[in-house]
DNA sequence: ACCCTCCTGTCA
DNA sequence: TGACAGGAGGGT
């Protein structure tokens, strides 16, 4: 589910909901996150939420001031869901993995699959991405250039390697390629000046309208409030195999690569 | 570049 | 029953 209009998405409502709160207790539920508990987080103040890459950090400040700055990261993964719980509501927990106990309410932590995780960190260099932020004003085109150079992958697959920008998934990666007019198999580093200034600008673009309309809800996605991504009927080819493209009515095609669904347009994006 | 794995649920 | 699913890490 999760990518980066995905998680912005909840990190914003987090912090709108829970900026100042304190933690009472984190309590690990699944036996898979037991090895996240071993720095404590209880009675730390949440002094923002935010979102780094693909992860939803919530940035701490200890109860004492002598002590240390921690970072609570949880990472959705594929069905990973952050469920904020106001104050006088009971918080069923029956069906989550973790549940982070206010101060006034709480947040439960659910995921079907159980690929999610939870860290904790005391140094913030071990929280930040290694990749580029899209939106940031990092990503110039000259800096793209740089990041795409002598790469062999195909530019699909690129556009999922979290070392080089973060944030993209399948969903995005697929509708980046056709918003620029690439074949996703195109190796990446062999694209013109012209189309890589195309992909920056599909990047942001795509990126930017769909954090604006809360993210896309293919099956289960849901937002910290429970409510579905609205970016699904800006949807131009990801999972429509065989209907007509919606600028040139050639049917959709689906392909596999790196063991994963890309759909493209075969007009719009010659090889 | 290919393979598999971690999990559970849903759909053809 | 098998294919597939928004992610990512590992191995060959």
């Amino acid at each position: 589910m999760p990518e980066l209009p995905e998680v912005e998405t909840v990190a914003r409502q987090l912090n709108a909901a829970i900026a100042g709160r304190r933690i009472r207790h984190l309590r690990l539920l699944d036996p898979k996150l037991r090895a996240a508990g071993r720095l404590s987080v209880d009675d730390y103040r949440i002094e923002a939420v935010r979102r780094y890459g693909k992860q939803v950090v919530f940035e701490l400040v200890p109860p004492r001031k002598r002590s240390v700055a921690r970072w609570l990261c949880v990472h959705l993964r594929m069905t990973g869901r952050l469920i904020h719980v106001p104050a006088g509501q009971t918080m069923d927990a029956t069906k989550a993995r973790a549940v982070i106990e206010l101060d006034h309410g709480g947040v439960l932590f659910r995921d079907t699959r159980r690929f999610g995780t939870i860290g904790i960190h005391e140094d913030q260099a071990a929280v930040l991405p290694a990749g580029v932020e899209p939106l940031s004003n990092e990503l110039t085109v000259a800096r793209l250039k740089e990041l795409l150079a002598n790469s062999p992958t195909p530019l699909k697959t690129w556009l999922l390697m979290q070392d080089r920008l973060v944030g993209l998934g399948n969903i995005y990666a697929s509708e980046i390629c056709f918003a620029a007019g690439i074949h996703p198999a195109r190796p990446a580093g062999r694209l013109s000046d012209a189309e890589i200034r195309r992909l920056r600008t599909a990047i942001r673009r795509i990126l930017t309208a769909a954090i604006k309309h809360c993210g896309t809800t293919f099956s289960d996605f849901q937002d910290s409030r429970g409510e579905v991504g609205g970016y699904v009927k800006y949807l131009k080819v990801y999972h429509r195999a065989g209907e007509p493209c919606r600028r040139c009515s050639t049917p959709i095609e689906k392909i596999t690569q790196a063991q994963r669904s890309t759909y493209f347009c075969p007009t719009c994006q010659p090889d």
